[in-house]
DNA sequence: GGCCCAAAGTTATATTGTATCATTCGCCCA
DNA sequence: TGGGCGAATGATACAATATAACTTTGGGCC
């Protein structure tokens, strides 16, 4: 699992890029599919701080150092991340967030502050357990779960 | 709280539109809010169906009937019936629907099946805590919950 | 060499949502 | 009684998010 820490404490946010990085070279080497340059780029972008970003601030990152970087070059790459479990898109921001359990099934369910813009992933078994007992009940089959706590942290809140 | 039904079932739809607009009527009414006659009009339309609609195929609606209608009409009577309480934004098709509890405090908790696009408000006190709890293990000061489970309903999975 | 495939390049456009300023209209009250 | 206020709507323009469709590149393989 590696060290996990809460999003919205101080760290030392280099080693949070670089145990992401280095555990996506891992999943793909073991899947077969290819990190390539791009994708490892845009991952790296994501993952610059515990922020949701948006694809056009992705675009604009990227293309500093990738001229020929345009909607769709960012849209493939957010997808192939996304369907590798690399990053998860955050739906009531439109944007999208490393994912801290990559390689590890999970839900992913997220406390969002309003006013310092952080998300962080939680995984909550008895959250995701009533998520399915609720699903179960009305005969639903899940296929997806999006969970987005909106609000404060604790840091803003305080 | 009225004829609950399901909303991936058959039923006579034009009750569920009957009894919206009487209720968010009545509920403006106390408030001293002005349920105004394009107010209204985008309330059917959103109820014209359990399906989440886009806010342009609100405007095409409108327009029919309406022909100044222009995105800012649309949004802005949209972001009134969410105010009130009355419809609800479903975050991950960037779509809205008709809130079958309008006037009744709960969390907005959803079933969206992508076969038949029905979605389903669904309330589960069980759920709900859990979702406080996760919160209030982290800290975190709730203001909006954003619960949108997506897959197959019985109906179209049986 | 020639074929295939995944990835990326390229151009254009679709979809969703806001900013801003002007206009209308009912209401209150000085 | 008309003038100001505020809520709602009209109107124009544009911003932000996302996808379609076709082309090109480049590596692996026969």
């Amino acid at each position: 699992m590696g060290a996990r820490r809460d999003a919205d404490k101080p760290h030392n946010h280099d080693a949070c890029i670089d145990t992401a990085i280095a555990r996506a070279r891992t999943l793909c080497e073991e899947r077969s599919v290819q990190l390539t340059p791009i994708r490892e780029k845009v991952l790296q972008i994501v993952w610059r701080s515990h922020k949701p970003v948006g694809a056009y601030q992705v675009l604009d990152e990227l293309a500093r150092t990738h001229k020929a970087a345009r909607p769709p070059t960012v849209y493939r790459a957010l997808d192939f991340l996304i369907a590798e479990g690399l990053i998860h898109k955050i739906e009531s921001l439109n944007a999208y967030l490393g994912c801290g359990e990559a390689g590890v099934a999970h839900t992913s369910q997220f406390l969002i502050c309003r006013a310092c813009g952080t998300a962080e992933e939680i995984v909550d078994p008895k959250l995701d357990q009533a998520l399915d007992a609720a699903a179960k009940r009305a005969r639903f089959t899940i296929e997806r779960k999006v969970v987005e706590i909106a609000g404060l942290c604790s840091r803003c809140a305080g």
